[in-house]
DNA sequence: TAATTATGACGAC
DNA sequence: TCGTCCTAATTAC
């Protein structure tokens, strides 16, 4: 259940171990067998995040697009080499359970510590999920049944496999080739992304689009046409941290407001990227920041807080539903 | 063991 | 504004 900052990680995975390689493609599941066949065999070439959605390309000018929705992960395991960016926040690479703990991490080839943080991408052996579920893996992450490649478990899409390492794709809600022109079509769609556009043209963009709108601006976060990368956690974390009603339409927000909202949206999908965490409350005190990285519950200023007492004025966060998602807010901070 | 939940998006009314 | 699709962890019973 990625938002942006996740899909840029996974990319970023697939570039350090995938792109160069030729990869065995194959469709467990038996959903995408035909896909799976045109890539088998083909060298991947290029590995690209906009918003919420991956393109990898291959030889020839095969496209596959990969979207995860709600429930989509990409499991890595075998030798990975882990991005030093990525690696950095947490001394090494794992994600997070809906408690925040953090779960399989990688191993290095002895099996035996975490990745340091510091110094040259490295080589891994273990598995990884790329999303912020838990993985069931157990808490030693390994991968330790020896068997190569590793077995199947529930239900996989695509698995891509080079000689060293595994990617297995299971629940998107898109897996598909595409021509480069529909890879050129999808992407002329969305609205700007920080880590793809320039962002003081991403800044002009989203305004102008925000400003002359009706749409509630709770809404307008969420529309990828306008904006690429938010969910539902960065959305009601951005309204609160802006102090914006989320009803307020788009065309009434003031104009710096709206530049605020979407330099702060830089701004977090970096700490997303470098973290794999939704981490919206920045300014903390190191203690507090050790707290907030260890526990998914003191991460955020509103979402998922339901009845609690505003983290600044005290007052109930509010729950309502704003296009059949969860909107939590502040009814007297954001006004 | 079953029900619930989830960080999305699309299409039919 | 609904229903639908996709999967697995967590919670309820």
């Amino acid at each position: 259940m990625p938002e942006g900052h996740s899909v840029h990680r996974i990319a970023r995975q697939f570039e350090r171990n995938v792109v160069g390689r030729v990869v065995a493609a194959s469709s467990p599941q038996g959903r995408f067998v035909e896909g799976a066949a045109v890539l088998d065999g083909r060298e991947a070439i290029e590995a690209r995040a906009v918003g919420k959605q991956m393109f990898l390309a291959f030889e020839d000018d095969v496209w596959l697009r990969v979207h995860l929705g709600m429930y989509g992960a990409w499991d890595f395991a075998g030798e990975i080499v882990v991005d030093p960016t990525i690696a950095s926040a947490n001394g090494r690479m794992g994600h997070t359970n809906q408690r925040g703990t953090e779960i399989a991490p990688i191993y290095d080839a002895a099996g035996e510590n975490s990745l340091s943080s510091i110094g040259a991408p490295r080589r891994a052996r273990g598995r990884v999920r790329m999303s912020e579920q838990t993985t069931g893996l157990g808490d030693d992450g390994a991968a330790e049944d020896g068997g190569w490649p590793p077995p199947v478990v529930g239900q996989v899409r695509l698995r891509l496999l080079t000689d060293v390492t595994c990617a297995d794709l299971r629940g998107p809600t898109a897996c598909q080739l595409r021509t480069p022109e529909e890879v050129q079509a999808t992407i002329a769609k969305l609205g700007p992304d920080p880590l793809v556009d320039d962002v003081t043209e991403g800044e002009e963009r989203f305004a102008a689009t925000v400003r002359r709108k009706p749409t509630a601006i709770g809404l307008l976060l969420m529309d990828q046409s306008v904006v690429s990368g938010i969910g539902n956690v960065f959305r009601a974390e951005m309204l609160f941290r802006a102090r914006l009603n989320p009803h307020t339409p788009g065309r009434d927000v003031p104009e710096e407001t709206v530049r605020e909202l979407w330099r702060d949206w830089v701004r977090l999908l970096a700490i997303g990227v470098e973290t794999g965490q939704m981490m919206t409350m920045d300014d903390l005190d190191p203690e507090a920041w050790r707290r907030a990285m260890a526990h998914r519950d003191d991460r955020h200023w509103v979402y998922h807080r339901a009845g609690l007492p505003c983290r600044v004025c005290g007052t109930s966060i509010v729950l309502e539903e704003m296009a059949s998602r969860k909107l939590y807010w502040c009814p007297n901070c954001q006004r």
